[in-house]
DNA sequence: TGACATTAATTGTTTAGGCAAATATTACTA
DNA sequence: TAGTAATATTTGCCTAAACAATTAATGTCA
């Protein structure tokens, strides 16, 4: 492979490894020499793509979210499903009432335990959630085009340890 | 590889090349798995941590792009910052309006062409300005963190790929 | 048991961005 | 030159997310 592999005798010498990938007064911030600027035009991209594709469903991108995680049922509450998206409960709650108004989902409060509110998709919900993944995948394999099959593992796993970088430090 | 590479015979010898990343019942798109979720995360990351690292300027995360741009002099009316950031012209003279109301840009009108709206650092402005590289190199270099350089720069190229075919499909 | 902490859900407030429409001004062109 | 196209800015309306505070219910522990 890379030149990488070489250096593989040394491993922990760290030969490549580098603390200072921006400096002080780095004049490319702003642009596509900025890991920051790509990801945050890659995330953009992603929001503005998807929600063409969900358009012709009356969904928009960051709605499709909630109802695949009810549907493969990784949560039934307001909170768990906040936590599947990793956002907050109350942006999680107003997510809920527009899809709510859509009559995508229904809500009640649990018997139980009379905090919690039960969440589950409607019959309507079921159906739309059905057409959701062919048009994701479809936007993804788009961004991907002309990607190797190892480029796009190598891709996942950098921005793996980009994000458990930053999370490190979000939880210091 | 899989049955698909021995096609590939026939193909512009991309032996190693792929279309279908992500497939129409894909069970893995809201996780770690998905380029998707993994930028979205990405993105909403950088944003917590670059706003930590401003709070104590009184400045937000998506408040040092104009202020950047136009110390650079990279644009100097209301359109031209919002074709530097990729924003909406809209979205634009509301973030100068808070902007302004902090004392940190100012706008005036244009003679020459009575559209048009200067808008410039104030004194405030460039002292601000001054602080924000800095916190952005902190942010960025701690998500990079045990990357090599051969891993930044690879990071970079996929990023930029990524981005472009996605850009394709958007002026489509 | 009673005080205190934790958890769940909601609501208010703010920032931010997208799209569309409105207005004003300038450029182009038949 | 008249009419139309393009550009610049602003505003209205909507979605979305973060943070803080509130309310209600449940857990924990001395």
């Amino acid at each position: 492979m890379t030149n990488k592999a070489m250096a593989g005798q040394q491993e922990k010498f760290s030969q490549d490894e580098f603390s200072d990938f921006y400096q002080g007064d780095a004049a490319k911030l702003g642009e596509f020499e900025s890991v920051g600027y790509l990801i945050k035009i890659a995330a953009a991209n992603i929001l503005r793509n998807t929600d063409n594709e969900l358009q012709p469903y009356g969904l928009t991108a960051p709605q499709w979210g909630p109802l695949l995680v009810l549907s493969r049922g990784k949560a039934d509450t307001v909170a768990g499903c906040a936590r599947a998206i990793e956002v907050d409960t109350g942006a999680m709650t107003r997510m809920l009432d527009r899809l709510e108004a859509k009559g995508l989902v229904s809500r009640k409060r649990s018997h139980k335990d009379r905090r919690i509110v039960h969440v589950e998709l409607t019959k309507a919900g079921h159906e739309i959630v059905k057409l959701i993944p062919p048009s994701i995948c479809r936007v993804l394999n788009q961004h991907l085009v002309g990607f190797s099959k190892t480029e796009f593992e190598t891709f996942k796993d950098l921005l793996r340890r980009f994000v458990l970088n930053g999370r490190e430090k979000i939880e210091a």
